[in-house]
DNA sequence: AGATATATAGACCGATTGGTCAAGAATAGG
DNA sequence: CCTATTCTTGACCAATCGGTCTATATATCT
């Protein structure tokens, strides 16, 4: 099994197996079970791969859970984002769809993983700084991409009730995510969506 | 030091501590820590008693961290609700004040505890039945508390509308709780709270 | 082929984990 | 004083934890 080409240059055995899919492994156990609760050993049992390899490829395993934030952070967070930022659909219509993304896993997969972000601000939040950090610059963005959707709602004719919209939506998103991993109905998650919604509306 | 009166009819060494008092101090490590990373060895440290009477009084880890979610919920979940229901204030201040509680802790003594309820969804809700069914019925005392003092708001007109209000207001606060612990500024807390609250009188 | 460099597998490590047990201490009733 | 019952202390346990190290396999470059 060689994933590299066989003349890239670089000397030594090449890896033998592709680190960004490992890494997207790691997320999910990390995602779903927490820092503490997932182990080394699970690591290893999900990757396939032995300890050394995985120490060798992303360190220990505060910088694994880190990287696997990270990846989490550019591949779902970045993309709700972005989605929020297109202009492809109403503003209103965005801001729903983003409200929606907590509850349809749960919906249709019963996937009660949350939000990984969510997720790391109850678990290591208050321990780890560099967690703290990234935990942060996600929901920033977020916020941002909100504000500035929500301002598109009113025309930006209020800048400040767009913040304090915005702000809102980020908290009930959060709040959904993790109200989605305790057993919450899923129609007691689209009641809060709904109202969050409509005190959008009703703010225009 | 003896706890038990000298004739209470109970034959054995009586018990050296207060067992409330003990519970109260496992509850703030499971709180602020989480499950897996509260060990037994602290709170031994932080309780002062040996390993084996706290089997024998709590049972082992898991039956301690449902014991102190239980006090939790008899503690502060009860209270807050008491004070949803009383008739002392306006409905709206009720509702207000609800959502100060997860905002005040952070602001005067920079306490990111958050809420145990929801710090337990994200910590161990997919994983263990019992705690998942704790943490439910803590947030239904919630939401129905919630449903009342919001019904009084419009004098039960749209019950259907309370509902849905309700569930916002309630998600507002898993969300504040958890953005609390990440290091959210107070200042975007507020702004969420007051966002939801004139959602609450905008519907009115 | 030989030198060099990297990756793998798995043995190995001390520390810590949750949990048990046995011996002794403190109470009760008789 | 004796027995029964309960609680406390600290030794003890196997299992697991995160992490390291060595030996070997596989590649490139000369």
């Amino acid at each position: 099994m060689r994933e590299r080409s066989l003349s890239d240059g670089q000397p030594g055995r090449p890896r033998e197996f592709d680190e960004q899919e490992v890494l997207l492994t790691i997320m999910q156990l990390f995602w779903e079970h927490g820092f503490d609760a997932t182990g080394l050993s699970d690591i290893i049992k999900a990757t396939g791969l032995g300890k050394a390899s995985l120490y060798a490829a992303f360190g220990n395993k505060q910088s694994m859970y880190l990287k696997a934030l990270a990846q989490y952070e550019t591949l779902m967070v970045d993309s709700a984002v972005h989605a929020l930022r297109s202009q492809k659909h109403p503003a209103m219509d965005r801001i729903s769809a983003f409200l929606q993304a907590p509850i349809t896993p749960v919906d249709k997969n019963g996937d009660r993983r949350g939000c990984f972000l969510c997720n790391a601000s109850a678990d290591r939040g208050s321990l780890d700084a560099k967690t703290g950090e990234l935990v942060r610059r996600g929901y920033d963005k977020m916020r941002r991409a909100l504000e500035k959707t929500i301002g598109e709602l009113a025309n930006n004719r209020d800048p400040i009730a767009a913040k304090r919209n915005a702000q809102l939506v980020l908290t009930v998103y959060s709040g959904l995510r993790i109200m989605a991993r305790s057993s919450t109905e899923v129609s007691n998650l689209q009641a809060a969506r709904h109202a969050c919604l409509n005190a959008l509306q009703c703010d225009v």
